[in-house]
DNA sequence: TAAGTTAGTAGACGCTTGTTTACTCGTCAA
DNA sequence: TTGACGAGTAAACAAGCGTCTACTAACTTA
């Protein structure tokens, strides 16, 4: 490559942050080296320790560019199966899930960030659900959800967005409505 | 070490194979390395391709080594939400998961054994689950359930064995069991 | 006892990883 | 025009990985 490249911190950064924020979703921590981020932003490899420290600050910084479970979890109590439902079943077909999370399931055996993930699940999802249980054990409740969510997440990586014997959305979201009402119900 | 060693090649390849099953289910495939796997079995590291060939075909022997689904599926349909109930409570507290299971999920991000994983939770749970239930959609039920089972892996994964909130016994099997009837009925 | 088979060993092989160093050169103030 | 700053680059670093080869020595068979 000889050409000469326009000088732009900012940009760089931030096509450096994306890249990472794609790969870590689609592929998982320890599954995205530093060169493939760096192919990917069209950057050198050695930027990205020099802009964000190491590859463990960069996907803490990915982690952090992403607000809270989506905005599913802005209802009352006695809205949240459904949402929640219909969160999960549009997650079910459709071909891009939510990168954050996705990141989450694919790298939670990595003892290098298993701190940064557990933080991660329980400020965006385990605790904001179960401050908005009412009655006892509303922790508990709110981590049998928590795991229907993640599992979710763990079969669909596992068979693919489309797996061919899933019912038309009406009785998923029916079906998971039900689940999540026993999960949460006080 | 100059000590003359027993020749002794059947013993070897079970203690390989015992070290390869509870280290994979400790930390996960990617996370154990050939090395640490001949320190534990006590054995030369060349011996584990010897007698199977490749780290893959291993982890392939080990998942081959459990039967089914620990018996919970042997029992008819009505029964089955407050056996797996009483699986997961078990579960739960216990230091000991299923060192199958464990490995599965600990290992279901690792593109080399993809196929395994997959397989294996399918004949494992998914597909005698699936058998097991009457009327319509059952695979997605099935698939509802085995998500339940899999993302509470993992959030023992994420939190350890003993999570503060876990109400008594008594309690947590009420409610998973009202879970996987929601999951499973027809 | 001599020869052949094979369990066990030590060490190197080629490769990939995250990280770092030494350098080039565009940009802008003095 | 000159000099300093810093974005961008290429190459190397040490460490770790799964795998493989050449060898030793214990057991079996003739």
């Amino acid at each position: 490559m000889d050409e000469t490249r326009q000088r732009d911190r900012e940009g760089t950064r931030r096509r450096i942050l994306d890249a990472a924020r794609r790969l870590f979703a689609d592929l998982g921590y320890d599954q995205v080296t530093m060169r493939v981020i760096a192919a990917e932003a069209d950057a050198n490899i050695a930027l990205i320790n020099r802009y964000f420290g190491s590859k463990r600050e960069l996907f803490a910084e990915v982690l952090a560019m992403q607000g809270r479970f989506p905005g599913v979890l802005d209802f009352p109590e006695e809205e949240l199966p459904r949402r929640l439902a219909e969160y999960i079943a549009e997650r079910l077909r459709s071909d891009q899930a939510s990168p954050v999370m996705a990141a989450l399931i694919r790298s939670s055996n990595c003892p290098e960030i298993h701190d940064l993930i557990r933080d991660r699940v329980s400020s965006a999802i385990l605790e904001p659900l179960s401050a908005r249980l009412s009655g006892p054990d509303a922790a508990f409740r709110a981590r049998i959800a928590t795991a229907l969510i993640t599992g979710n997440g763990t079969m669909r990586q596992l068979y693919g967005p489309e797996s061919s014997d899933v019912p038309d959305r009406e009785a998923v979201i029916a079906r998971l409505t039900a689940v999540f009402e026993a999960c949460l119900s006080q």
